[in-house]
DNA sequence: CCGTATCCGGAGCGATACTG
DNA sequence: CAGTATCGCTCCGGATACGG
């Protein structure tokens, strides 16, 4: 099995009956947020309100609930400062870093398919239409 | 840098405020069931009960908003032959064959990871049941 | 500044029943 | 065989308020 291979992909990679751990990822990269935050934090180090910042729309709880989430699976680390007022700092781990790789092949793949989707969609809506 | 893509190399690429068209890709490969039936596809032509069967704890309602939004997006195509008993045949496009590579980007990165995960996340839980 | 607690609407999905 | 139509549950995520 060599890789950069052209050929059919092996079916029975997802086949293993108890999804085999890849539901979880699947779970993390198909949230509202988790990917905006992994690709700010690509970046460096990040506060709590930096973060929030950087990521429009995201509220307070759900960038708690998604650092949580990214902390648990070892994607990211807290550190805690004892200072006045409090101060928290987020960082990608070697393993999380790594994960910037596999949204670099989403973000690619979307964009270089956007165009034939929405035309697509766009073609069968209107077929759709035409059918009541 | 890579070759046979976009010129789109900084991750803030996802910043683009209206999400172009990364999110849809995301809803699809989050989703339960997306990933498993273009898995299946990717081996050949599959009729709508043999796809059922080859997808174990798929329902029938499930399986055809799944078939009708990959050929929304041109993922797949959708034949039917005018037999009878009646007759479908699914079959992805080539956009739809090459977002397998992708699919299998992303089983190979949860498998390669999915240990990590798993002790992360024992070691995590852990330490908060320690802490009431 | 950095969270947690609570309430609530909406989307995703399963179960079931019915057609051509 | 290959769908469509309904109902109901669950859980994600937004808004808001409160605490260290």
């Amino acid at each position: 099995m060599s890789v950069g291979h052209t050929e059919v992909t092996d079916p029975a990679a997802l086949s293993c009956a108890e999804d085999c751990g890849v539901r979880d990822v699947q779970d993390r990269l198909g949230d509202k947020w988790t990917v905006h935050v992994v690709v700010e934090l690509s970046s460096g180090v990040r506060r709590f309100r930096e973060l929030q910042r950087l990521v429009p729309g995201i509220s307070q709880r759900m960038l708690t609930l998604t650092l949580r989430r990214l902390e648990r699976d070892g994607l990211v680390t807290r550190t805690v400062h004892p200072t006045v007022p409090p101060q928290v700092e987020y960082e990608l781990t070697a393993t999380g870093y790594s994960m910037t790789r596999l949204i670099r092949a989403l973000v690619d793949w979307s964009l270089d398919h956007r165009g034939i989707i929405a035309e697509s969609r766009r073609a069968y809506d209107e077929r759709r239409e035409a059918r009541p």
